[in-house]
DNA sequence: TGAGTTAAGGTCATGGTGACCATAAGAAGG
DNA sequence: CCTTCTTATGGTCACCATGACCTTAACTCA
């Protein structure tokens, strides 16, 4: 291909990947996929999931790819947006690597298996990661910074809350994903003012179901609207 | 370079550049920077300024290196933000360039002198360019709208809009920033309201300005607020 | 039958917003 | 000097979204 790319020289291309920040929620924890690395650099460190780019894909194709080979999951379960670009020289010891950033948000996923690159694929809690800096590899640390913040910063204008949520929900259910993602709880009652009031956030599906323990919950599922407007910020912290 | 990235194969690396949509406020109008493109593919046709990214540098560096290359301007007065990568294969008729799109909001800059890369460089309406598609090279018109929509966007949630104006300016000034990127006019009285209750966002010189009719203007120069809480919405299109 | 638990619905005070009106302060012209 | 025009600035009021809080509904279990 170089030799398509007039002008350039050798010194000026770089290896372009994906690395993929995949949330979920289990038991009320917002939780992050790893993959401890096989090979150097970093070897033995955890990663997020990754990998290159190829030439004939797009970002966003590039990035599904990646999702399924490490997850084995499909990406039409998942919300996926970019996230931006991370390019600093030094951010891989092995050169000059450019890598694309994406955000993936899906519901209760089964653990996956090692996929063909990654020996150890695992969720693993963001809270805790939070808390031990330098446990990441490359820069995956601000990655995942990032990642989380936009997902907090989604849920504010977004819908995209039921990503997190199987295919029929109760507005508890959906309640919990703010309450996991924000990191405190909200009042249930206006919560459901809220989520109601929003042409298109969540349609009733009719049926019930029973809880262990209480009054049955209303079932929803997803609808058609994208964003909130009036957002719905989360004022107290 | 190629050696140290053990295991790579060629076919792997891309080009990456950086594209840069530069926005300013003339008369009342949202101006965008074109470069008259001055070499294949795409000879004489507009394209958004940009270049490639050196390897020893940053994204960000690379962004305001092209910046400072194509307008003579520095970035320090500019409000500078990464807009997403655009990699579609095929973008780039040459063979596989990702490149990393940037946003730049800047008051009203002198008319940029020819550059380095750029024979011509000049200011072209926004609003005139989404009604003549398919005027760019490349996916540039696709960066423009993105880079639009995220303008108008940011406007919203964040104090951006000071970036449009000089060093000090009058509330209608700001008032005409927001009224120029939404397209529509907005009531000074509670643009006023708004502006004035947001801590942060403008602080008063104690100077006024007289205007060409009409009492004089108070002087602002831009706070220190970043983000706006509550957001000011563009309810009304 | 009563206690416990969760879902669901209602009340009320507060604050932000849009629509609109009123006043202030300058310039220009009779 | 006074009127008129224009823009800046300030105020009023109704409405809506929100947070805090209370009440009722529906189910399980002892």
């Amino acid at each position: 291909m170089g030799d398509r790319l007039k002008g350039s020289v050798g010194v000026e291309l770089s290896l372009v990947t994906v690395d993929l920040a995949i949330f979920t929620i289990r038991n009320d924890n917002l939780m992050v996929l790893l993959v401890e690395r096989g090979a150097e650099p970093f070897l033995g460190r955890s990663a997020l999931p990754g990998g290159r780019v190829r030439t004939n894909e797009t970002l966003d194709e590039g990035a599904h790819r990646e999702l399924w080979e490490e997850t084995s999951i499909e990406g039409a379960r998942l919300h996926l947006e970019q996230l931006g670009a991370y390019g600093d020289p030094g951010r891989d010891p092995r050169g000059r690597v450019v890598t694309i950033a994406y955000l993936a948000l899906g519901p209760d996923l089964p653990t996956p298996v090692g996929g063909t690159d990654a020996a150890h694929a695992y969720w693993a809690p963001v809270a805790g990661l939070l808390r031990t800096p330098g446990s990441l590899a490359f820069d995956h640390a601000r990655i995942l910074d990032d990642a989380l913040e936009r997902t907090r910063s989604s849920l504010e204008y977004a819908t995209v809350a039921t990503a997190f949520c199987p295919e029929v929900f109760t507005l508890s259910e959906l309640r919990g994903v703010y309450e996991a993602v924000w990191g405190h709880e909200l009042d249930p009652s206006n919560f459901r003012r809220k989520i109601i009031k929003t042409e298109g956030f969540v349609e009733p599906t009719g049926e019930q179901r029973p809880q262990p323990t209480g009054r049955p919950a209303a079932l929803y599922r997803k609808g058609s609207a994208q964003r909130l407007s009036p957002p719905f910020l989360r004022s107290a912290f």
